[in-house]
RNA sequence: GGCCCGGUAGUUCAGUUUGGUUAGAACGCCAGCCUGUCACGCUGGAGGUCGUGGGUUCGAGCCCCAUCCGGGUCGCCA
């Protein structure tokens, strides 16, 4: 059976111009919408690329129109007829100046009337959206959102590629190692009581292709962490992977801000100065109190801590004595936005961020009012407030704790207030690497110090004698890519020495036979010559929504799941057959699928 | 696991503060009219277990308890 007759399509909305006024045309879609005028009617066909209106009216043969008629929304339809000039032409639309005129109309498929409608500028609640992805992903936005991921993720290759990049795609079927994320497993059937994991990342088989001699690889590969989820995260999700040999920092940067600098200019028209400026973590964090500094705008931190190291208020001796600090930002101008009943509301989130209180100043042209006026000297009060700069018209909010805590805290606040008074600018991109990342971080829960990014990152050699010493101390030779206040990237120079590797296992306390039994292969590997290579990773997900400029990941991504990591579509994940489980070995796991 | 917000017509929402007759609007849908629309217009119509379960009350969309679902977020995410 051949539905479509001897009809085939000549032509998508796109193509069609002005210039082809007059030629008989074939073009296939569904309708977006018809206008029925009486003896004039109008349908707007929709296809992959956009709208083309289609006409019927004056000549138009008595069934044809009466066909037209009963067209509704989302018929998927093919039309051929006469391309012309409206009488009334549509400069909104790209087809605009001209129209179809039917000749011969085939309705290839009817549509129910669709639980929303599909249009761009109707909010609809996302559970809806997503149950019904298909008929979602017809909207101009989403649907042009997934079509420049493609285009993004060629655009990725090719830079690679003319780099001499080697493409490799590594399993998906891995060994689980701890440390880290929660891993997905997958029974093994022939191997009873045994798994697999899903990757989190191609990090061991990257670094293994590199001393299996590629020198340079990358992979656009999909990637799996079972943790809960947030509007930039995902269970799965895709990373730009890549990893080069015979590397140090400077050259995997210099290789991605090329990319990135491709990027802008074939996505966006947009040309990116290179090279990013460049920050330690601990001036990152000191200034704007996170690891990924929005540096579009002011309200950086400030250390008050030594002026108030013999202050005999509780609150603030409390957070030095115990080894933390006092910080605080300069709302500068803000007095009159910042009301108590706002700064009480800073302190919410200044409390979601474990900090027990924001302690303020605010001084407008009548008044001044702060909440440590009776607990600090005149001297503690005006070093304060000659450190921050401060004047009538400002705010200054305070946090006493541990540094993570003031960090996030203080860090949070910044971006609050910037966002709430415009302070951000628009259009404006931000670039820059953040190095020289800790080495490892102190974990509270197991005790013991644990890799900030992974086990195999390469300390900076006038850190390596402190591995065992002063492990706190050690820097990495760890960096971010980060743009506007979204980490974008970050990867790593790798430890090629086995010794240095061992040591990197014992201080983080991996027994010998432990470190054998997680990663003895990879120890193995390094053991038969390994060149110095590092790399890096980007959130693929992340970088079109930020090229788009999308809040949330879920708006680039085709299938996406939702918070409880469940696809409304096909309601995966689902109970499966008693067989399966007998299958995988897997016992007693009620209810079952009858 | 914690906290915050939300769930009322197919859709987006109002109504919940202060419980009280028949739960409204817009869009969509259906029917009729309409020859230059493109958010077409005009006229008429259909459409509701107020997420679910329980409770208080003479009476619950509204108050209470529980629960499910969605969004945001902290923890978590080397």
């Amino acid at each position: 059976m051949d539905i479509m007759g001897k009809m085939r399509r000549t032509h998508y909305s796109n193509q069609i111009l002005p210039e082809l006024a007059g030629q008989a045309l074939v073009v296939a879609g569904s309708i977006a919408k018809s206008r029925d005028l009486g003896g004039l009617l109008f349908a707007d066909l929709r296809d992959t690329t956009g709208v083309i209106q289609l006409a019927f009216g004056d000549g138009t043969a008595p069934e044809l129109f009466e066909k037209a008629t009963q067209l509704r929304a989302e018929d998927v339809v093919m039309a051929a007829g006469t391309l012309r000039r409206r009488e009334s032409p549509n400069p909104a639309l790209p087809t605009g100046e001209v129209e179809l005129f039917v000749d011969d109309l085939r309705v290839l498929s009817k549509s129910e009337v669709p639980p929303f409608e599909i249009r761009d500028d109707l909010n609809v609640n996302d559970e809806l959206r997503l149950r019904y992805r298909y008929l979602d992903l017809r909207r101009e936005e989403l649907h042009n959102a997934i079509v420049f991921r493609s285009r993004l993720a060629a655009c990725v290759r090719n830079y690679y590629l003319s780099q001499h990049f080697v493409e490799v795609e590594t399993p998906m079927l891995i060994k689980s190692t701890p440390e880290g994320a929660r891993d997905y497993l997958v029974p093994s059937r022939v191997q009873p009581e045994h798994f697999y994991a899903l990757p989190q990342s191609p990090q061991l088989y990257k670094q293994i292709l590199m001393l299996s001699g590629f020198d340079r690889y990358f992979q656009i590969a999909r990637c799996f962490r079972d943790e809960d989820l947030r509007a930039d995260r995902q269970p799965e999700f895709t990373q730009i992977d890549m990893e080069m040999a015979f590397v140090d920092e400077i050259d995997v940067q210099t290789a991605n801000e090329g990319l990135i600098v491709a990027i802008f200019e074939q996505m966006l028209n947009i040309r990116l100065q290179v090279p990013f400026a460049r920050m330690p973590y601990t001036e990152a964090m000191d200034r704007f109190g996170s690891d990924k500094p929005d540096t579009r705008f002011g309200l950086e931190l400030c250390d008050v801590s030594e002026a108030l190291r013999q202050t005999e208020f509780g609150v603030f001796a409390g957070a030095l004595a115990a080894g933390g600090s006092v910080r605080l930002i300069n709302a500068k101008g803000l007095a009159q936005v910042l009301s108590r009943k706002e700064i009480d509301r800073l302190t919410g989130t200044a409390k979601t961020y474990g900090a027990k209180g924001l302690a303020f100043l605010r001084l407008t042209a009548d008044s001044e009012s702060s909440s440590y006026e009776k607990f600090l000297t005149d001297a503690e009060k005006q070093a304060i407030r000659a450190a921050a700069g401060a004047e009538v018209g400002d705010v200054l909010l305070l946090v006493a704790d541990a540094d993570d805590v003031v960090f996030a805290a203080l860090g949070a606040l910044r971006l609050e207030i910037a966002k709430k008074n415009g302070l951000i600018p628009e259009n404006t991109y931000n670039f820059l690497w953040v190095t020289d990342f800790p080495l490892f971080e102190h974990d509270v829960e197991s005790g013991r110090y644990v890799a900030k990014h992974h086990p195999f990152t390469m300390p900076k050699e006038e850190d390596i004698d402190k591995i065992e010493t002063d492990p706190a101390a050690c820097r990495a030779k760890a960096y971010d890519m980060v743009v506007n206040g979204v980490e974008l990237g970050g990867g790593s120079i790798r430890i090629n020495d086995p010794e240095l590797q061992a040591r990197m296992f014992k201080a983080l306390g991996f027994s010998d036979a432990r470190a054998r039994e997680n990663f003895g292969f990879l120890m193995d590997a390094y053991r038969y010559g390994a060149p110095p290579h590092g790399g890096l990773a980007f959130g693929f997900d992340r970088m079109v929504a930020l090229l788009l400029g999308k809040e949330s990941i879920r708006d680039v991504i085709a299938f996406p799941k939702v918070q409880n990591a469940s696809e409304p579509m096909s309601g995966a994940p689902d109970t499966v057959e008693q067989k399966q489980l007998e299958e995988l070995h897997i016992r007693s796991m009620p209810p079952q699928k009858a």
